[in-house]
Parts: C-alpha cells; sequence; structure tokens
DNA sequence: CTGAAAGCGCTAACAC
DNA sequence: GTGTTAGCGCTTTCAG
C-alpha cells in the first residue's frame, strides 16, 4: 500500500482530495480552513506518516531555523558544557543546530568554515571557540558584511560584535579577594597559556588584587601552565625556587591546582597551613580533593544558552547588517565556592 | 555594484553570459565543459562571492550529505570525547552535522527526534545516547523501517542493527587480571547505577573474573554508586562495612575510585598497601590522584570516529532496508594503564 | 560542448 | 474557504 518513498505534500493532497496549498494551510496551523476539510487532511497526514520537508520550507521562506554552531576543543569540560547549554537552550527555541568543530584554536583560515554553513542557510552563527593568539584577527574584516548574526564567545569585547564570555577577571579578583581576606599576603599565581585571553584575565586579576592590596608584584610571583595538571606540577615546582617563602597559590585552573596540592604533598607541606591554594572552574573532582579545593566557579551552560538567546533575538528582530539591536558585550559572573584548601585555621 | 541578496546561480550564469547548467558543471567540476568558458565562469563566481545552496542542492538529489546525531550528558567528559571524535571525521568525510541534545538518558518518545532529522533529510543517524534503562526499547519496532541507517552507540548488540561500543566486559576483565596477578585475592567493586548497561558489563567482569579464579563472589562485595565521586565515598564506606578484609577494590569510574582515595586517605590507611583501586575511564586527573590512579582507559574518539564511518559506509553502499552491508556490532578495545594505586610492593 | 525544459517539496500572492 | 500560478536555487534529462 504505502509507497517506498516518502510522502510528500502532493501524495497528501492527492488522497485526501484538496489542493496541496490547502494541506499547507493544515500544516502551518492557518486559521482560514474548514473543520471538516482539516480533519480530513490530519487523517491522511497520519495515516500516509506524512513530514513536511524543512529543506523546502527553507527554501522558499529563506529561513531554515537553524543555528551554526563552531566549537574547539570539546575534549575539555568547559566547551562541552557550553554546547550543552546551547543544545538544550536551541531545542527549547524549535531551532536546529549544525555543528562544526574546529582541529585547533588558531585556525587561520574560517572562509570554509562560513562557507559550508552559510551554504546550508543559518540564520545565525554561534563562535564558541575561545580567543587565543591571533585567532580574533579576521573578525574585523569579514565579520561587518556578513548577511547573518554573530554571537561570539569567550573573547575581549570588540566594538561592533556581540559577544558573550564568563567574567574571567572579576573570577580572579573574587579568589585573591578570599585570599587577602583570610589573611594570606605572600600570593603566587600559577597562568594559563599566556596566548589565552582568559589567563591574561586572570593574571591581570591576580596583579591588581596585589597591587590594589598595597602588596608588591613580581614577574617571578607568576608562572606559566598550559592548563594541563603535568604544567600544573612543573610550575609549582618553579614557584617554590623562585619565591620561597609564598603562603597562597592562585592556581588559574582546578587541574593544574589538582597537580599542585599533589606536589605540595609529595614535599610534606601541608595545606592549607603551609600553603593555602585556590583553583579555577570547580571541576566535579575538586571537593574531594585532599584538602577539597577551593576554587572559582562558572556555569558554562548558562553561557551557552545566553549565546542562543542573543543570536536569535538578533535574528528575529531582523537583523540587516549591523542595524537593529546594537551589539552588546555580555558577561557572566563566576561565584567562589570556599573549600578547605584556603581557610586559614583560627 | 553588489546586490544586497546572495548571488544565485542564475546571477553568475547571467553575467558569464551562459546558461545556468553550464554553471552547474562548472561548480561540480563536469569535464565537458571549454576550458575558456569554465576560466569565465570561474572568474564570475569569485567575483560575485558566488556560493552553491547545499540545501537546493539536497533537495533535487535527495542527499544532504548530513548526518543526525543525537547525544546525552554532554556535560560528562565521555560523551564529549566521543562527539570531538565524532566531529572531525565528518568534516574530514565532507559530512555536516546536525545535533540534538536529549536533556535525560531516558527519553521516550523518540519519535519527534527522528522527525527533526528526518524533515533535514539527513542520510544518517548516529544515536550517542548510552544504554540506560529502557532507552532501547523503541528500537526494535522503529529502527527496522527507517529510511536511513543508524549506528547506536554503546549497547548491548543486538540483531539487525548496527552498533558500536567499548568493550567494557574486557575492560573490566582487564583490571581484574591486573589486581588478580598482583596477587589481590579479596577484591571488592563500586559499581556504576545498575541500569546502565556499560555498568552491568563492568559488574559481570568483576563477578566472572573472581569466579574463574577460584574466589568467592557475594553480594555483599559489590556496592552501587551513580558515577558521580559523592557516590563513590558513600559506596566504599558501606564496603568497608559490609567487606572489612578487602586488600582490592575495582571502581566502575576514575570521579568515584578519587572519592574512594580520599575516604581511605580520611581513615588513615594507605594505598596501597592496604587498599589496592583501580579506576575506568583514565580521566586526564587520574595521573595526579595521591597515589596516581591505575585505570582503564577507552579512546572514546575512536568510538566517535568509528561509527562516523560505519554510518557512511552504510549510506554509500546504497543502503536499504536492512539489505546491503550486514549490520554489525563493532566493539573497541579498552587499555590498561597501570600507576601506583595497585602496585603490590616487594 | 552547451542550452531548454522540467521538477525536487514547499509556500507567497493572488484569484475565485 | 479553497485553488491556481509562480518560483526558492539547484540538477537532471534530453536536444542540439
Amino acid at each position: 500500500m504505502n509507497s517506498n518513498k516518502r510522502p510528500t505534500i502532493k501524495h497528501v493532497a492527492k488522497v485526501a482530495g484538496v489542493s496541496t496549498q490547502t494541506v499547507s494551510r493544515v500544516i502551518n496551523e492557518r486559521p482560514d480552513v474548514a473543520p471538516e476539510t482539516r480533519e480530513r487532511i490530519l487523517t491522511t497526514i497520519s495515516e500516509l506518516g506524512y513530514q513536511p520537508s524543512a529543506l523546502a520550507r527553507s527554501l522558499i521562506q529563506q529561513r531554515s531555523y537553524t543555528l551554526g554552531v563552531v566549537t574547539a576543543g570539546l575534549i575539555h569540560i568547559g566547551p562541552s558544557r557550553t554546547l550543552n547549554g546551547i543544545t538544550s537552550a536551541a531545542e527549547e527555541a524549535g531551532y536546529s543546530l549544525l555543528l562544526k568543530g574546529l582541529p585547533r584554536y588558531d585556525v587561520e583560515d574560517v572562509v570554509p568554515i562560513f562557507q559550508a554553513l552559510f551554504s546550508r542557510h543559518v540564520d545565525g552563527i554561534i563562535w564558541a571557540v575561545p580567543e587565543v593568539g591571533e585567532n580574533r584577527n579576521w573578525v574585523d574584516n569579514r565579520s561587518l558584511n556578513l548577511k547573518v548574526p554573530i554571537v561570539y564567545l569567550t573573547m575581549e569585547p570588540k566594538q561592533n560584535i556581540s559577544t558573550v564570555s564568563m567574567d574571567n577577571y572579576l573570577g580572579g579578583r573574587m579568589a585573591m579577594a578570599h585570599l587577602l581576606e583570610q589573611g594570606y599576603r605572600r600570593i603566587g599565581h600559577i597562568s594559563g597559556p599566556m596566548d589565552w585571553w582568559e589567563a591574561r584575565q586572570r593574571v591581570a586579576a591576580w596583579r591588581d588584587a596585589l597591587k590594589e592590596a598595597g602588596l608588591a608584584v613580581e614577574d617571578a610571583h607568576c608562572v606559566e601552565g598550559n592548563w594541563s595538571p603535568a604544567s600544573g606540577g612543573l610550575a609549582i615546582g618553579k614557584l617554590f625556587a623562585q619565591y620561597p617563602d609564598m603562603d597562597a597559590v592562585f592556581v588559574a585552573n582546578d587541574q593544574m591546582a589538582l597537580a599542585v596540592i599533589q606536589e605540595a604533598c609529595e614535599r610534606g607541606m601541608h595545606i592549607p597551613e603551609e600553603l593555602a591554594v585556590v583553583g579555577f572552574d570547580n571541576i566535579p573532582e575538586s571537593a574531594f580533593f585532599s584538602p577539597p579545593l577551593t576554587t572559582i566557579q562558572q556555569d558554562q551552560q548558562a553561557m551557552g544558552k545566553l549565546a542562543v538567546e542573543e543570536t536569535i533575538l538578533m535574528i528575529e528582530s531582523g537583523w540587516e547588517g549591523l542595524v537593529s539591536p546594537e551589539p552588546k558585550s555580555l558577561k557572566l559572573a563566576p561565584t567562589l565556592v570556599v573549600r578547605q584548601s584556603s581557610l586559614r585555621k583560627e
């Protein structure tokens, strides 16, 4: 009975004895169809298992209800949390997602990426790749004359484009404020790779907090890591050598902080008595380090969600060039999670 | 000069003074175009910044070069690693990805998911959701008469469908073999949630390994966790009570194993002297636990890659119903990573 | 080698 | 209320 191919609107129309236009009206829930006709068509639709083609619809409406998402570093927890926020928010808003993963952070040639996205008529783009090195250089030239809105995640706010980021500087300040409040005064820093915007923000927070507290800031008190636990171990070793009377360390992520704890332990040092440690990220494991790690929590899912909402807002307000909604730079505030690794005993 | 709208094949044809077909031939790199004409058209294309519409092409060719990917639990490292493998493999094969994230593992009503995917004419589907509870019940009824091939990840192999999974049973056996070889004989187990297929496989491996070694298997020697570190802490507490002379424990994931180490440490126990620990997953942190954790490494990126390759194989071999390539059940072997947490001192 | 006509599945605009 | 016509941007015949 059923043909092998998927039924089209034509099949439905023929079987129900109406024109395709009427079927179209029913599908799109237009009011101007006789209740009786509507019933008949709905029955036919479910009998045939008919399903409208979003492709054909996109073609004629010049609107795909699809967002392009560009990510990198999905193996890390941060980017995947963000993506998770994006998927659920898009679902909720009735948008589909076209996903592209970059093999590296510093992809130089973005043209093919955009082409792939545009050729599938995405209505908007979420550039969920953190700012690293020169990987935002192309933004000025390209993005201003694109036909669809783009929202950039995790980057230094810029004129004329929309960005959504965690406030890494604020997070760093919260970590430092906490340590200072606990009475620590000789605070070192292990940073992320300095070509990362996020890493630089956290370093700046460390520096400014010390300065504002009237404490000396020395280059030798800050060592660069690469986010990996191994690099954290190396960094703390250096720091012990360069800053022997350090009493606390602000570490730019939890993975490196774990290695710091581990290395301190191996040297027979007690945390937090001899060295207080504050991390960044609040990975699920950090509550179970020995001692549990004080850290800065960032809600990356919320960031993804916000990015989707912004993009859709730009789309639906009839975005054209950079007319309607002014480009915004949104920042989300992280929160401080206090655990034992930073608590000065009475 | 440039019109506001994106140029179409018609514009190119008009400007180049040829018919749209000829432009089409050039785009698709057909040989039967005069070199001179081809040059002129290529020039026009780049002058106009023309870009073919994949949408229109998909519509007429009934082929979208797009894969639907359904995931769940992206906030966890496993699923996102898998997705990362999928994105890079798809990119390489020239396929786009339509991403759907499920809000939970046990989504009952999969019909809307498939509808959304089909309405966008995906050529194949990768169901990257682990088997949990009853969430594969629908497979029999539906999948057999779908119009596109599906590959299911992380599930018990089943007749007539294609699956790709890590060999969790093998992984469990490797963990157990290692502990037995080190001389441990009273080995407990902390499992994942028993409604997860992966958790059951690991339990079965624990059980079978003990049995085959001629050791007693008691229900009280296995406690169920829920993958979270917190649950691991609870579970090891129970296990200490129910199995006081336990000398080793195989923990179903690294996060729970971390809490085990932490709890043992708090009770003043030494690892591995008084309790050997083996985990599962090899998260980046586990090399930096105190002591570093012996664990089972699974290459989830490879799994994602394999799933893409299988799906495309089915698509391109002219899949119809379940005719051409027989459904396969592929399994990937994990590897053992030995660290200090399980090494019996001489 | 190149072009004309038809149509993928759908909807906008207009008739009746 | 409902049908007709046209066309989204492309490719597939089939002529020449």
